[in-house]
DNA sequence: TGACCTCTAGAGTATTTACTCTAAAAATCC
DNA sequence: GGATTTTTAGAGTAAATACTCTAGAGGTCA
Protein backbone atom coordinates (compact mmCIF):
# COMPACT_ATOMS: atom_id res chain seq x y z
CA UNK A 1 0.00 0.00 0.00
CA UNK A 2 3.11 2.31 0.25
CA UNK A 3 3.45 3.59 -2.75
CA UNK A 4 6.70 4.57 -4.91
CA UNK A 5 6.18 8.19 -4.02
CA UNK A 6 5.99 7.87 -0.08
CA UNK A 7 9.09 5.51 -0.68
CA UNK A 8 11.01 7.91 -2.88
CA UNK A 9 10.33 10.15 0.13
CA UNK A 10 11.82 7.62 3.03
CA UNK A 11 14.56 6.64 1.54
CA UNK A 12 15.81 9.89 0.31
CA UNK A 13 15.11 11.30 4.17
CA UNK A 14 17.44 8.39 5.75
CA UNK A 15 20.08 8.75 2.73
CA UNK A 16 19.72 12.58 3.34
CA UNK A 17 20.07 12.13 7.16
CA UNK A 18 23.16 9.61 7.12
CA UNK A 19 25.30 11.29 4.57
CA UNK A 20 23.67 14.52 3.95
CA UNK A 21 21.98 15.87 1.45
CA UNK A 22 24.63 17.29 -0.82
CA UNK A 23 26.46 13.55 -1.01
CA UNK A 24 23.68 11.92 -2.11
CA UNK A 25 22.46 12.11 -5.71
CA UNK A 26 18.71 11.33 -7.22
CA UNK A 27 20.67 8.13 -8.74
CA UNK A 28 21.65 7.28 -5.42
CA UNK A 29 17.98 7.45 -3.79
CA UNK A 30 16.98 5.18 -6.91
CA UNK A 31 19.06 2.52 -6.56
CA UNK A 32 18.98 2.69 -2.86
CA UNK A 33 15.07 1.82 -3.50
CA UNK A 34 15.94 -0.76 -6.27
CA UNK A 35 13.90 1.57 -9.30
CA UNK A 36 15.48 3.96 -12.28
CA UNK A 37 16.05 7.20 -12.18
CA UNK A 38 13.22 7.96 -15.11
CA UNK A 39 10.86 6.85 -12.42
CA UNK A 40 11.92 8.67 -10.09
CA UNK A 41 11.75 11.40 -11.59
CA UNK A 42 8.39 10.76 -12.76
CA UNK A 43 7.26 11.19 -9.39
CA UNK A 44 9.45 13.90 -8.51
CA UNK A 45 10.31 16.68 -11.26
CA UNK A 46 13.53 17.52 -9.58
CA UNK A 47 15.92 16.65 -6.51
CA UNK A 48 14.21 19.94 -4.55
CA UNK A 49 10.98 18.70 -4.90
CA UNK A 50 11.52 16.27 -2.92
CA UNK A 51 13.73 18.29 -0.49
CA UNK A 52 10.38 20.42 -0.37
CA UNK A 53 8.01 17.64 0.56
CA UNK A 54 10.08 16.13 2.94
CA UNK A 55 9.99 19.26 4.41
CA UNK A 56 6.37 19.48 4.41
CA UNK A 57 6.16 16.40 6.22
CA UNK A 58 8.59 17.19 8.70
CA UNK A 59 6.70 20.66 9.36
CA UNK A 60 3.34 19.06 9.91
CA UNK A 61 4.34 16.26 12.05
CA UNK A 62 6.43 18.57 14.17
CA UNK A 63 3.58 20.99 14.46
CA UNK A 64 1.36 17.56 15.44
CA UNK A 65 3.82 17.76 18.73
CA UNK A 66 2.98 20.50 20.03
CA UNK A 67 -0.88 20.53 20.31
CA UNK A 68 -2.43 24.16 21.60
CA UNK A 69 -2.93 23.16 25.11
CA UNK A 70 -6.45 22.55 26.04
CA UNK A 71 -6.78 22.79 30.27
CA UNK A 72 -4.24 22.77 32.77
CA UNK A 73 -0.87 21.72 31.81
CA UNK A 74 1.50 19.11 33.84
CA UNK A 75 5.11 19.02 34.09
CA UNK A 76 4.95 15.42 32.42
CA UNK A 77 3.39 17.52 29.34
CA UNK A 78 5.98 19.47 29.32
CA UNK A 79 8.23 16.78 28.91
CA UNK A 80 6.40 15.18 26.15
CA UNK A 81 6.55 18.43 24.36
CA UNK A 82 10.27 18.68 24.45
CA UNK A 83 10.42 14.81 23.30
CA UNK A 84 8.43 15.49 20.73
CA UNK A 85 10.50 18.71 19.36
CA UNK A 86 13.52 16.94 19.37
CA UNK A 87 12.35 13.84 17.90
CA UNK A 88 11.16 15.65 15.03
CA UNK A 89 14.23 18.02 14.95
CA UNK A 90 16.15 14.70 14.61
CA UNK A 91 14.31 12.77 11.78
CA UNK A 92 14.68 16.06 9.44
CA UNK A 93 18.07 16.66 11.03
CA UNK A 94 19.17 17.13 7.64
CA UNK A 95 17.07 19.44 6.75
CA UNK A 96 17.98 21.80 9.70
CA UNK A 97 21.66 21.05 8.07
CA UNK A 98 21.63 22.56 4.83
CA UNK A 99 18.77 24.03 5.84
CA UNK A 100 20.44 27.53 5.09
CA UNK A 101 21.32 26.56 1.43
CA UNK A 102 18.01 25.54 0.75
CA UNK A 103 16.02 28.72 1.81
CA UNK A 104 18.43 30.26 -0.08
CA UNK A 105 17.91 28.50 -3.74
CA UNK A 106 14.67 28.26 -3.09
CA UNK A 107 12.77 31.78 -2.30
CA UNK A 108 9.06 29.88 -1.84
CA UNK A 109 10.18 27.59 0.72
CA UNK A 110 11.70 30.41 2.43
CA UNK A 111 8.29 32.20 2.30
CA UNK A 112 7.34 28.63 4.21
CA UNK A 113 10.03 28.04 6.55
CA UNK A 114 9.60 32.00 7.87
CA UNK A 115 5.97 31.33 8.16
CA UNK A 116 6.13 27.62 10.24
CA UNK A 117 8.98 29.18 12.44
CA UNK A 118 6.42 32.25 13.41
CA UNK A 119 3.51 29.61 13.90
CA UNK A 120 5.86 27.10 16.24
CA UNK A 121 6.86 30.36 18.32
CA UNK A 122 3.20 31.59 18.53
CA UNK A 123 2.76 27.88 19.73
CA UNK A 124 5.02 27.63 21.99
CA UNK A 125 4.07 31.11 23.24
CA UNK A 126 0.94 29.59 24.05
CA UNK A 127 1.88 26.56 26.00
CA UNK A 128 4.56 27.70 27.99
CA UNK A 129 1.92 30.44 28.98
CA UNK A 130 -0.42 27.26 29.78
CA UNK A 131 2.43 26.20 31.81
CA UNK A 132 2.67 29.89 33.93
CA UNK A 133 -1.21 29.00 34.54
CA UNK A 134 -0.86 25.73 36.04
CA UNK A 135 2.17 27.36 38.41
CA UNK A 136 4.74 25.77 36.91
CA UNK A 137 6.81 28.11 35.87
CA UNK A 138 7.43 31.92 36.73
CA UNK A 139 8.05 34.17 33.71
CA UNK A 140 6.89 37.60 32.12
CA UNK A 141 6.40 37.36 28.23
CA UNK A 142 9.15 38.37 27.59
CA UNK A 143 11.22 36.36 29.28
CA UNK A 144 9.29 33.31 27.83
CA UNK A 145 9.87 34.85 23.98
CA UNK A 146 13.19 34.97 24.83
CA UNK A 147 13.19 31.41 26.23
CA UNK A 148 11.54 30.48 22.91
CA UNK A 149 13.74 31.69 20.76
CA UNK A 150 16.28 30.09 22.34
CA UNK A 151 14.92 26.44 22.87
CA UNK A 152 14.31 26.95 19.12
CA UNK A 153 18.07 27.57 18.38
CA UNK A 154 19.07 24.73 20.51
CA UNK A 155 16.65 22.05 19.00
CA UNK A 156 16.78 23.13 15.38
CA UNK A 157 21.12 23.07 15.92
CA UNK A 158 21.47 19.93 18.38
CA UNK A 159 21.20 17.18 16.06
CA UNK A 160 23.53 18.64 13.32
CA UNK A 161 26.20 19.80 16.36
CA UNK A 162 26.22 15.72 17.39
CA UNK A 163 26.16 14.04 14.18
CA UNK A 164 28.54 16.47 12.69
CA UNK A 165 30.90 16.02 15.79
CA UNK A 166 30.59 12.17 15.73
CA UNK A 167 29.20 10.90 12.31
CA UNK A 168 30.43 7.56 12.28
CA UNK A 169 27.68 7.24 15.71
CA UNK A 170 25.59 6.79 12.63
CA UNK A 171 23.17 4.19 13.08
CA UNK A 172 24.27 3.02 16.21
CA UNK A 173 20.59 3.74 17.93
CA UNK A 174 21.89 3.13 21.39
CA UNK A 175 23.99 6.55 21.31
CA UNK A 176 21.93 7.75 18.85
CA UNK A 177 19.22 8.06 21.40
CA UNK A 178 21.55 9.08 24.37
CA UNK A 179 22.53 12.29 22.35
CA UNK A 180 18.95 12.98 22.23
CA UNK A 181 18.00 12.56 25.31
CA UNK A 182 21.41 14.76 26.20
CA UNK A 183 19.02 17.54 24.08
CA UNK A 184 16.60 17.59 26.47
CA UNK A 185 19.29 18.02 29.25
CA UNK A 186 20.29 21.05 27.53
CA UNK A 187 16.81 22.12 26.88
CA UNK A 188 16.09 21.49 30.64
CA UNK A 189 18.62 23.56 31.73
CA UNK A 190 17.63 26.37 29.18
CA UNK A 191 14.40 26.64 31.18
CA UNK A 192 15.52 25.37 34.87
CA UNK A 193 15.54 28.56 36.39
CA UNK A 194 11.92 29.69 35.55
CA UNK A 195 10.96 26.44 36.75
CA UNK A 196 8.20 26.48 40.00
CA UNK A 197 5.98 24.19 42.51
CA UNK A 198 6.08 20.22 41.18
CA UNK A 199 8.24 21.17 38.22
CA UNK A 200 10.46 22.26 40.80
CA UNK A 201 10.33 19.27 42.41
CA UNK A 202 11.19 17.14 39.46
CA UNK A 203 13.68 19.12 38.24
CA UNK A 204 17.08 16.93 39.46
CA UNK A 205 15.12 13.98 38.51
CA UNK A 206 14.38 15.15 34.89
CA UNK A 207 18.04 16.22 34.43
CA UNK A 208 19.68 12.88 35.46
CA UNK A 209 17.36 11.11 33.78
CA UNK A 210 17.91 12.92 30.32
CA UNK A 211 21.73 14.03 31.06
CA UNK A 212 24.04 11.39 29.34
CA UNK A 213 26.94 9.96 30.96
CA UNK A 214 29.79 11.41 30.80
CA UNK A 215 31.54 8.77 28.59
CA UNK A 216 28.86 9.40 25.88
CA UNK A 217 29.70 12.88 26.47
CA UNK A 218 33.53 13.12 26.03
CA UNK A 219 33.10 10.49 22.71
CA UNK A 220 31.75 14.10 21.59
CA UNK A 221 35.11 15.88 22.29
CA UNK A 222 37.21 13.07 22.11
CA UNK A 223 39.00 12.06 18.83
CA UNK A 224 37.93 8.49 18.47
CA UNK A 225 40.14 7.01 15.62
CA UNK A 226 37.66 4.67 13.67
CA UNK A 227 38.82 1.13 13.32
CA UNK A 228 39.66 0.83 9.54
CA UNK A 229 37.02 -1.47 8.09
CA UNK A 230 34.43 -0.06 10.56
CA UNK A 231 31.69 1.64 8.01
CA UNK B 1 52.28 43.56 1.17
CA UNK B 2 48.96 41.65 1.74
CA UNK B 3 49.97 38.43 -0.76
CA UNK B 4 47.77 36.89 -3.05
CA UNK B 5 47.38 33.75 -0.35
CA UNK B 6 46.00 36.05 2.17
CA UNK B 7 43.32 37.82 -0.69
CA UNK B 8 42.36 34.82 -2.03
CA UNK B 9 41.48 33.74 1.60
CA UNK B 10 39.20 37.21 2.08
CA UNK B 11 37.73 36.71 -0.99
CA UNK B 12 36.44 33.16 -0.66
CA UNK B 13 35.61 34.03 2.86
CA UNK B 14 33.08 37.17 1.45
CA UNK B 15 31.54 35.06 -0.91
CA UNK B 16 31.28 31.88 1.29
CA UNK B 17 29.34 34.23 3.46
CA UNK B 18 26.75 36.10 0.90
CA UNK B 19 26.32 33.18 -1.47
CA UNK B 20 27.59 30.20 0.85
CA UNK B 21 29.91 27.88 -0.18
CA UNK B 22 28.20 25.31 -1.77
CA UNK B 23 27.33 28.04 -4.34
CA UNK B 24 30.98 29.69 -5.02
CA UNK B 25 33.57 27.61 -7.13
CA UNK B 26 36.92 28.15 -7.37
CA UNK B 27 36.53 29.65 -10.48
CA UNK B 28 34.03 32.57 -9.23
CA UNK B 29 36.63 33.20 -6.49
CA UNK B 30 39.71 33.34 -8.66
CA UNK B 31 37.40 35.85 -10.94
CA UNK B 32 36.44 38.45 -8.61
CA UNK B 33 39.95 38.55 -7.04
CA UNK B 34 40.79 39.00 -11.13
CA UNK B 35 42.97 36.42 -10.84
CA UNK B 36 43.10 32.91 -13.18
CA UNK B 37 42.24 29.58 -11.67
CA UNK B 38 46.13 28.12 -12.33
CA UNK B 39 47.29 30.81 -9.96
CA UNK B 40 44.34 30.19 -7.12
CA UNK B 41 45.83 26.35 -7.55
CA UNK B 42 49.28 27.58 -7.17
CA UNK B 43 48.47 28.64 -3.70
CA UNK B 44 45.91 25.93 -2.72
CA UNK B 45 45.61 22.50 -3.88
CA UNK B 46 42.23 22.10 -3.62
CA UNK B 47 38.96 24.17 -2.29
CA UNK B 48 39.18 22.35 1.16
CA UNK B 49 42.12 23.52 1.57
CA UNK B 50 40.69 27.11 1.37
CA UNK B 51 38.01 26.09 3.90
CA UNK B 52 40.98 24.61 5.83
CA UNK B 53 42.62 27.62 6.04
CA UNK B 54 40.00 30.00 6.93
CA UNK B 55 38.88 27.83 9.48
CA UNK B 56 42.29 28.15 10.96
CA UNK B 57 41.98 31.75 10.93
CA UNK B 58 38.40 31.70 12.44
CA UNK B 59 39.35 29.48 15.12
CA UNK B 60 42.46 31.79 16.27
CA UNK B 61 40.28 35.24 16.10
CA UNK B 62 37.77 33.69 18.00
CA UNK B 63 40.06 32.22 20.94
CA UNK B 64 41.90 35.77 20.83
CA UNK B 65 38.69 37.18 21.93
CA UNK B 66 38.23 34.98 24.74
CA UNK B 67 41.25 35.19 26.90
CA UNK B 68 41.87 33.73 30.29
CA UNK B 69 40.67 35.76 33.32
CA UNK B 70 43.89 37.69 34.81
CA UNK B 71 42.24 39.60 37.56
CA UNK B 72 38.24 40.21 38.80
CA UNK B 73 36.19 40.54 35.87
CA UNK B 74 33.69 43.59 35.36
CA UNK B 75 30.33 42.79 33.83
CA UNK B 76 31.11 45.23 31.04
CA UNK B 77 33.99 42.14 30.46
CA UNK B 78 31.42 39.73 29.86
CA UNK B 79 29.38 42.09 27.38
CA UNK B 80 33.02 42.47 25.77
CA UNK B 81 33.42 38.41 25.20
CA UNK B 82 29.75 38.28 23.99
CA UNK B 83 30.33 40.96 21.57
CA UNK B 84 33.90 39.05 20.40
CA UNK B 85 32.38 35.48 20.42
CA UNK B 86 29.03 36.68 17.81
CA UNK B 87 31.21 38.99 15.91
CA UNK B 88 33.89 36.17 15.15
CA UNK B 89 30.79 33.42 14.60
CA UNK B 90 29.35 36.63 12.07
CA UNK B 91 32.74 36.68 10.71
CA UNK B 92 32.95 32.80 10.36
CA UNK B 93 29.31 32.20 9.62
CA UNK B 94 29.71 30.19 6.54
CA UNK B 95 31.46 27.78 8.57
CA UNK B 96 28.66 26.84 11.01
CA UNK B 97 26.49 27.09 7.73
CA UNK B 98 28.41 24.47 5.80
CA UNK B 99 29.98 22.77 8.93
CA UNK B 100 28.18 18.94 9.22
CA UNK B 101 29.37 18.75 5.66
CA UNK B 102 32.55 20.11 5.77
CA UNK B 103 33.07 17.73 8.87
CA UNK B 104 31.95 14.63 7.67
CA UNK B 105 34.33 15.08 4.53
CA UNK B 106 37.24 15.83 6.17
CA UNK B 107 37.77 13.80 9.22
CA UNK B 108 41.57 15.65 9.94
CA UNK B 109 39.17 18.70 10.65
CA UNK B 110 36.72 17.13 12.70
CA UNK B 111 39.23 16.33 14.79
CA UNK B 112 40.27 19.75 14.74
CA UNK B 113 37.23 20.53 15.86
CA UNK B 114 36.47 19.02 18.71
CA UNK B 115 39.60 19.88 19.98
CA UNK B 116 38.59 23.48 19.21
CA UNK B 117 34.97 23.04 20.88
CA UNK B 118 36.46 21.80 23.97
CA UNK B 119 38.97 24.32 24.13
CA UNK B 120 36.67 27.06 23.86
CA UNK B 121 34.18 25.59 26.39
CA UNK B 122 37.02 25.27 28.80
CA UNK B 123 38.42 28.73 28.13
CA UNK B 124 34.51 29.43 28.62
CA UNK B 125 34.01 27.88 32.13
CA UNK B 126 36.96 29.72 33.31
CA UNK B 127 36.13 33.08 32.51
CA UNK B 128 32.32 32.13 33.80
CA UNK B 129 34.27 30.58 37.02
CA UNK B 130 35.93 34.03 37.17
CA UNK B 131 32.58 36.29 36.95
CA UNK B 132 31.26 33.67 40.23
CA UNK B 133 34.26 34.67 41.91
CA UNK B 134 33.51 38.44 41.07
CA UNK B 135 29.85 37.92 42.36
CA UNK B 136 28.46 38.53 39.18
CA UNK B 137 26.65 35.54 39.06
CA UNK B 138 25.34 32.62 41.14
CA UNK B 139 25.15 29.10 39.70
CA UNK B 140 26.83 25.90 39.98
CA UNK B 141 29.44 24.59 37.85
CA UNK B 142 27.02 22.01 36.30
CA UNK B 143 24.84 24.68 35.43
CA UNK B 144 27.80 26.89 34.50
CA UNK B 145 28.77 24.40 31.58
CA UNK B 146 24.63 23.20 30.85
CA UNK B 147 24.79 27.43 30.43
CA UNK B 148 28.14 27.17 28.14
CA UNK B 149 26.83 24.60 25.95
CA UNK B 150 23.85 26.30 25.42
CA UNK B 151 25.51 29.76 24.28
CA UNK B 152 27.94 27.98 22.33
CA UNK B 153 24.88 26.49 20.55
CA UNK B 154 23.14 29.80 20.30
CA UNK B 155 25.99 32.10 19.08
CA UNK B 156 27.30 29.37 16.21
CA UNK B 157 23.65 28.85 14.63
CA UNK B 158 22.10 32.48 15.29
CA UNK B 159 24.21 34.00 12.17
CA UNK B 160 23.23 31.36 10.29
CA UNK B 161 19.52 31.06 11.14
CA UNK B 162 19.09 35.25 10.66
CA UNK B 163 20.84 34.73 7.30
CA UNK B 164 19.04 32.16 6.67
CA UNK B 165 15.19 33.74 6.70
CA UNK B 166 17.36 36.84 5.54
CA UNK B 167 19.72 36.66 2.87
CA UNK B 168 18.28 39.41 1.08
CA UNK B 169 19.37 41.76 3.78
CA UNK B 170 23.09 40.54 3.28
CA UNK B 171 25.20 43.67 2.45
CA UNK B 172 22.43 45.61 4.73
CA UNK B 173 25.32 46.96 6.70
CA UNK B 174 23.01 48.22 9.60
CA UNK B 175 20.27 45.66 9.94
CA UNK B 176 23.34 43.00 9.78
CA UNK B 177 24.25 44.56 13.16
CA UNK B 178 21.26 45.16 14.58
CA UNK B 179 20.40 41.34 13.86
CA UNK B 180 24.00 40.57 15.14
CA UNK B 181 23.11 42.83 19.09
CA UNK B 182 19.61 40.69 18.54
CA UNK B 183 22.20 37.68 19.15
CA UNK B 184 23.93 38.83 22.04
CA UNK B 185 20.11 39.77 23.40
CA UNK B 186 19.44 36.11 22.98
CA UNK B 187 22.12 34.77 24.85
CA UNK B 188 21.76 37.79 27.76
CA UNK B 189 18.41 36.00 28.36
CA UNK B 190 20.04 32.62 28.56
CA UNK B 191 22.45 33.71 31.17
CA UNK B 192 19.89 36.53 32.89
CA UNK B 193 18.34 34.12 35.95
CA UNK B 194 22.03 33.66 37.07
CA UNK B 195 23.27 37.59 37.49
CA UNK B 196 23.46 39.00 40.56
CA UNK B 197 24.65 42.06 41.78
CA UNK B 198 25.85 44.56 39.45
CA UNK B 199 24.66 42.64 36.54
CA UNK B 200 21.77 42.46 37.76
CA UNK B 201 21.56 46.29 38.41
CA UNK B 202 22.27 46.46 34.54
CA UNK B 203 20.41 43.48 33.24
CA UNK B 204 17.75 45.98 32.12
CA UNK B 205 19.97 48.48 30.42
CA UNK B 206 21.82 46.10 28.73
CA UNK B 207 18.68 44.22 27.31
CA UNK B 208 17.17 47.55 26.08
CA UNK B 209 20.95 48.06 24.37
CA UNK B 210 20.94 45.03 22.36
CA UNK B 211 17.49 43.94 22.03
CA UNK B 212 16.74 45.07 18.16
CA UNK B 213 13.26 46.80 17.06
CA UNK B 214 10.29 44.77 16.99
CA UNK B 215 9.89 46.10 13.52
CA UNK B 216 13.55 44.48 12.78
CA UNK B 217 12.21 41.13 14.23
CA UNK B 218 9.39 41.38 12.28
CA UNK B 219 11.46 41.61 9.37
CA UNK B 220 12.65 38.15 10.10
CA UNK B 221 9.64 36.52 9.75
CA UNK B 222 7.63 38.58 7.62
CA UNK B 223 7.69 37.74 3.96
CA UNK B 224 9.96 40.84 1.84
CA UNK B 225 8.63 40.63 -1.31
CA UNK B 226 11.89 41.58 -2.98
CA UNK B 227 11.61 44.33 -5.25
CA UNK B 228 12.40 43.53 -8.60
CA UNK B 229 15.92 44.10 -9.86
CA UNK B 230 17.20 44.64 -5.81
CA UNK B 231 19.91 42.01 -6.21
C1' DT C 1 -9.37 -8.47 -27.42
C1' DG C 2 -8.26 -3.84 -27.76
C1' DA C 3 -7.92 0.84 -26.15
C1' DC C 4 -6.23 3.62 -22.60
C1' DC C 5 -3.76 5.07 -18.74
C1' DT C 6 -0.42 4.71 -15.03
C1' DC C 7 3.94 3.40 -13.94
C1' DT C 8 8.65 1.79 -14.88
C1' DA C 9 13.16 0.93 -17.19
C1' DG C 10 17.52 2.43 -18.59
C1' DA C 11 20.47 4.37 -21.79
C1' DG C 12 21.87 8.82 -22.76
C1' DT C 13 23.04 14.02 -22.46
C1' DA C 14 24.11 18.74 -21.35
C1' DT C 15 26.20 21.15 -17.97
C1' DT C 16 28.72 22.21 -14.23
C1' DT C 17 32.99 22.29 -11.68
C1' DA C 18 37.10 21.08 -9.41
C1' DC C 19 41.37 20.73 -10.98
C1' DT C 20 45.69 20.22 -14.49
C1' DC C 21 49.30 21.53 -17.50
C1' DT C 22 52.35 24.23 -20.10
C1' DA C 23 54.42 28.27 -20.90
C1' DA C 24 55.52 32.82 -19.94
C1' DA C 25 56.02 36.93 -16.98
C1' DA C 26 58.00 38.77 -12.76
C1' DA C 27 60.84 38.78 -9.06
C1' DT C 28 65.25 37.42 -6.85
C1' DC C 29 69.94 36.25 -6.60
C1' DC C 30 74.86 36.19 -8.03
C1' DG D 1 72.90 40.80 -17.14
C1' DG D 2 72.22 36.04 -16.97
C1' DA D 3 70.43 32.18 -14.13
C1' DT D 4 67.11 30.51 -11.15
C1' DT D 5 63.02 30.50 -8.64
C1' DT D 6 58.48 32.18 -7.72
C1' DT D 7 54.26 33.55 -9.41
C1' DT D 8 50.82 34.02 -12.93
C1' DA D 9 47.82 33.13 -17.07
C1' DG D 10 44.43 30.61 -19.41
C1' DA D 11 43.05 27.03 -22.22
C1' DG D 12 41.64 22.58 -21.43
C1' DT D 13 39.92 18.01 -19.22
C1' DA D 14 37.85 14.35 -16.71
C1' DA D 15 34.35 13.28 -13.77
C1' DA D 16 30.09 13.93 -11.59
C1' DT D 17 25.25 14.64 -11.69
C1' DA D 18 20.71 16.41 -12.35
C1' DC D 19 17.65 15.45 -15.57
C1' DT D 20 15.44 13.70 -20.37
C1' DC D 21 13.46 10.70 -23.63
C1' DT D 22 11.67 6.78 -25.75
C1' DA D 23 9.79 2.58 -25.37
C1' DG D 24 7.41 -0.78 -23.12
C1' DA D 25 5.21 -3.45 -19.11
C1' DG D 26 1.16 -3.89 -16.30
C1' DG D 27 -3.32 -2.92 -14.93
C1' DT D 28 -8.33 -1.65 -15.91
C1' DC D 29 -12.59 -1.21 -18.26
C1' DA D 30 -15.47 -1.86 -22.42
Amino acid sequence: MTGTKARILDTALALFNRHGERNVTTNHIAEALGISPGNLYYHYRNKAAIVSALFDRYQERLLEWLPAPSGPLTWQDKMRYFEGILESMWQGRFLHRDLAHFLLQDPELRRRYKTFVAASLERGLSIYQGLRDSGLIAASDEELRGLLMNTWLLAASWPGFTHGLNPDAAGDENLDRALLRQGVYQIICLEAPYLRNEALDHLDAMKSEYRASAATVDLLFTDVSVAPGGE
